[in-house]
DNA sequence: GTCTATATGTAGATAGAC
DNA sequence: GTCTATCTACATATAGAC
């Protein structure tokens, strides 16, 4: 009878509440997982292991595997393009732009949360780089990703009114690819360069390889 | 009867040639299946079908999936990196090289055989952004990438002698996995290009990218 | 919403005939 | 070396009690 009436007062005081935190420790269970394994070698009992909740709620919360990958991908791709396209419209608002300052705005927001400790913003770079490189999920990249790359794409075009979009996509791209590899490279950097990374440097170092790389590749 | 007389006479004809074509055509349809799917969503029963075999003669051959992999990944990094460092080896006996010169000597050998139609390299492209982006296969790097990728940071490092060993090291990744881009995501930059690529330009596009990236980066 | 139990399929690996 | 048959484990997904 006490356990009834416990169980009377938690669904009227937070059933939502406690709902939306499984809902929200299985994506963030998830983009870990999924981060460390690939969608393939990820399971959803792995899954399941790490929210500390059970197989069924995973599916009952996330329909399905895929269908669950691509939520845990288009919720750290919304929240980013917002934060990119807010700095980019901040930064035009106060002045002129140059090729620096749009890739910043594209790099800044990345970094910065992924360099203040926040490990499933990272996590989130190897799912990226795991969308980008598989075919499989090209849906995902044109619905999640095209639309502020395609804006970043024009904003450069902007400043390079002869140059072909074409070329400015390849420059993009390698910029982007660059962005991921800081990113998910880091300890193949450190081994190669014989040399731990400063952290404060490696914005700016990515800002200056690929404006000088894009601006390069268009004057050719 | 028919049938067994012509599976007689192709035992006794050519037993051990037939072995190793059992051989090459298991690693180039696990080359294949697991530059499409990815270690995790390959199967070794795919493996075998693409390779017209059977499940038990890929593991006898093969060794296990993971070993599998290994070998698939050696095989073309052993061919590639003879090419890559015998380009390097003529150019400089040619004359005095430039970062252009050095960095050409790197993408040309790959980029040649990925444009001449040969599908393989394409999928060696795929496995490597698979390698590169696990952890799982750290040791992978190390083993058969990482010799080669020395030798061309510590010619780059003659041309900047004041550069930090890990400046360039940053620099020289970024320019392997805009090149990784290059192969694996042409459908992207050609969707956000709204043009094709010529694939004529692409090798020059690349090195003006990369060698005034890293030019600017350690002149930072 | 949560949890247990289970249905159904398929994975990697191997044993043994030829 | 080759091929068939099979072992064992674990995958996704769902049904139904609470």
């Amino acid at each position: 009878m006490i356990q009834k009436v416990v169980f009377e007062k938690q669904r009227q005081r937070a059933p939502s509440k406690r709902a939306l935190q499984s809902r929200e420790r299985i994506l963030d269970a998830a983009e870990r997982v999924f981060a460390r394994k690939g969608f393939d070698g990820a399971t959803i009992r792995e899954i399941a292991a790490e929210a500390g909740t059970q197989v069924g709620l995973v599916h009952h919360h996330g329909g399905g595997k895929a269908t669950l990958f691509a939520r845990t991908v288009e919720r750290r791709a919304a929240e980013l393009s917002d934060l990119r396209l807010g700095m980019l419209d901040r930064r035009k608002a106060a002045g002129p732009v140059d090729l620096s300052d749009i890739l910043e705005c594209f790099f800044a927001p990345y970094l910065q949360r992924a360099a203040e400790g926040e490990p499933q913003w990272l996590a989130y770079a190897r799912l990226v780089a795991h969308v980008s490189a598989d075919p499989r999920w090209h849906s995902i990249a044109v619905e999640f990703f095209d639309p502020t790359a395609n804006r970043f794409i024009d904003e450069i075009g902007n400043l390079f009114p002869k140059a072909s979009r074409g070329a400015i996509a390849s420059g993009f791209v390698y910029s982007v690819s660059a962005m991921l590899a800081l990113l998910t490279s880091e300890w193949r950097i450190e081994a190669l360069g014989e040399d731990p990374v400063a952290p404060d440097a490696r914005l700016q170092t990515l800002v200056s390889f690929c404006a000088a790389g894009i601006a390069a590749s268009l004057a050719q």
